[in-house]
DNA sequence: CGACCGCCTTCTAAAAGGCGGTCGGTGCATTAGT
């Protein structure tokens, strides 16, 4: 049976697409969605991911929605199908006239639109939903699912709403695909699309191309020094992430006084100087873009030989994506990390943002002094919210089942609780999310901190730990290992740069000592904490990822002293 | 959480330090007003 899914696969695949071969992950994938499973797919940008629902796409009766964060990308992505003969590919956006999407509409009421690419907050609107299930959409695709993870608690509510549309849609098949996603973010895109029967197609983490370095700094000014030395010296193109928008352009500028051709990207530029430095970069004529987070998604430059970054991001997700840029045409590249301990307390400050108790109070009482549903443009208007911060509360009410979304999306106070119960509770879930973005903030800085080799410590995160060797050999901390081999016991753990910065520990000797029953990916219970999983184990020490507070680390000694780990 | 800005004070003068307030990253969509 799945061999006549291929043979129809191979052969749209190279009718339509030119596609000699797809690669097994890719097939293993797309067989899954041809036998309408839900399907998650985590594999690294230029792995031919979109290929996933663009064949199946083609071969199911019904047009295939795809959720797509950007508008830009969207723009990109249609043009790219288009210029495939037989493949019809719109849009619906509000970077288009009301008339240019009424047009798209009809196409789709006729059957003549293959793939319709939207952002989540189309989807929040009503009328949005009716035309779509009206059409009866044969796939469902979240493209860059981390969002749902990583926008969806505030920035981006309406992307933890995408479980409901797609019960409203009758459920098609649902296919999420991401580039990087360690197994939480995984297990919360699984959770909140409300995907079942999950076939997961996860591929190899490891970029082994890439050079892991982190340079420690106590000093801002020397830091800063540092990092317009460095991307002077390395080899171009390179990309520099800095923290903040006036440090991109502070960079960029020093950058140019040395003569490079640099340009600065964030989000407080208008437009067409946007796309003109975006253009530029991917034509070859800018040896460094300095961004903010603001660049990078839907970047596929091949040969970005360094991603330096010269401010510490929130995440270990984060720092992946972006030194994930570096490299893609396989050679060598460097990814290295500016540290300050310091840069950590704005990374720790955007994991503040929760919705205060107040605003989930009032959202609380205005919904009960309705006798029955409430669209939520009301709600708005009558808490006086915007509508990204309206949902962030919402969703969280939901949670608890405070609030229920009608089946023409009004919202209805359920009145399982009391009012003051349920924003108590709402509140509650919003601080424990909050613990558990600053857990992942902790993990970055265990990262930066770490005295033992950097891949592992990364490829633990993603969870593959246990297949990693000891040492990698292509990041800082295995080469002064092997540094300080070769030269006896002289010479340190490490050669650093910078001025002064935490004196690393020395490299863990471990004995045969350190056998234990907690290896990457067991899981565990602790008597307070419950049940999580290991993540890592670096110098006798183990980092677990607890369902309720987030990452923590433990001493393996006091572990073992105090029985306070069970294997499930 | 930490950096920065502007204001005030300070061993009656100019510069320096303390203090409090503010800001810091991602984008969709929509609206008001040329």
């Amino acid at each position: 049976m799945s061999t006549a899914h291929a043979k129809r696969l191979r052969k749209s695949a190279l009718d339509v697409f030119g596609w000699e071969e797809l690669r097994p992950e890719q097939l293993v994938a797309m067989e899954a969605v041809m036998e309408r499973r839900d399907t998650l797919v985590v594999m690294p940008t230029g792995a031919g991911k979109s290929a996933v629902y663009q064949v199946p796409g083609l071969l199911l009766p019904g047009p295939t929605v795809v959720v797509s964060p950007l508008v830009a990308l969207q723009r990109d992505q249609v043009r790219g199908l288009l210029s495939r003969e037989g493949a019809e590919a719109a849009a619906v956006n509000s970077s288009q006239s009301g008339s240019e999407n009424a047009a798209v509409w009809d196409r789709i009421s006729e059957g003549d639109v293959d793939f319709l690419f939207l952002a989540p907050e189309q989807l929040a609107k009503d009328e949005v939903v009716e035309q779509l299930a009206a059409a009866e959409p044969a796939l469902f695709v979240v493209d860059e699912a981390q969002c749902v993870s990583s926008w969806g608690h505030d920035f981006r509510p309406d992307y933890l709403r995408l479980g409901q549309v797609i019960d409203r849609l009758g459920r098609p098949p649902v296919l999420a695909l991401t580039a990087s996603a360690a197994a939480p973010v995984r297990a919360e895109i699984v959770s909140r699309l409300g995907m079942r029967d999950v076939h997961e197609v996860v591929t190899g983490f490891d970029r082994p191309n890439i050079h892991l370095e982190v340079v420690p700094f106590q000093d801002a000014a020397a830091k800063k020094r540092a990092v317009v030395e460095r991307a002077a010296a390395e080899p171009k193109p390179g990309l520099v992430y800095a923290g903040t928008r006036r440090e991109a352009e502070e960079y960029a500028e020093e950058l140019s006084l040395l003569g490079l051709d640099a340009a600065a990207y964030h989000a407080g530029l208008p437009a067409r100087e946007r796309g003109d430095v975006h253009d530029r970069f991917m034509a070859g004529e800018l040896d460094v873009v300095v961004a903010t987070s603001a660049f990078g998604m839907g970047i596929d430059k091949p040969d970005v030989r360094f991603v330096l970054h010269a401010s510490v991001p929130g995440s270990l997700d984060a720092y992946y994506q972006e030194i994930g840029r570096a490299g893609r045409d396989g050679e060598e590249a460097r990814a290295i990390l500016a540290y300050r301990p310091q840069d950590l307390g704005m990374q720790r400050f955007f994991a503040a943002g929760r919705p205060d108790p107040d605003t989930v109070t009032r959202v609380v009482s205005t919904l009960e002094e309705h006798d029955g549903p409430v669209p939520p443009t009301e709600l708005r208007e009558e808490t006086n919210l915007t509508a990204s911060r309206l949902t962030a509360v919402v969703n969280l009410l939901e949670q608890v089942d405070a609030v229920y979304t009608t089946e023409d999306g009004e919202l209805e106070a359920t009145g399982t609780a009391g009012p003051a119960d349920a924003a108590q509770q709402a509140i509650e879930l919003g601080d424990a999310h909050q613990q558990l973005e600053r857990s992942r903030v902790d993990m970055m800085r265990g990262y930066a901190e770490a005295t033992g080799c950097r891949r592992r410590f990364l490829l633990g995160y993603f969870g593959q730990g246990g297949e990693q060797e000891e040492s990698c050999g292509a990041c800082d901390r295995c080469e002064a290992a092997e540094l300080a081999e070769e030269g006896g016991a002289e010479g340190g753990p490490a050669v650093l740069a910078g001025t002064g910065g935490p004196i690393p520990e020395p490299a863990p000797s471990a004995p045969a000592g350190d056998e234990h029953p907690f290896p990457p990916g067991t899981l565990v219970r602790h008597e307070q904490w419950g049940q999580g999983s290991v993540m890592s184990e670096e110098n006798e020490r183990l980092t677990v990822l607890f369902e309720t507070v987030g990452y923590r680390t433990l001493s393996l000694e006091v572990i073992n002293r105090n029985h306070l780990l069970t294997v499930c």
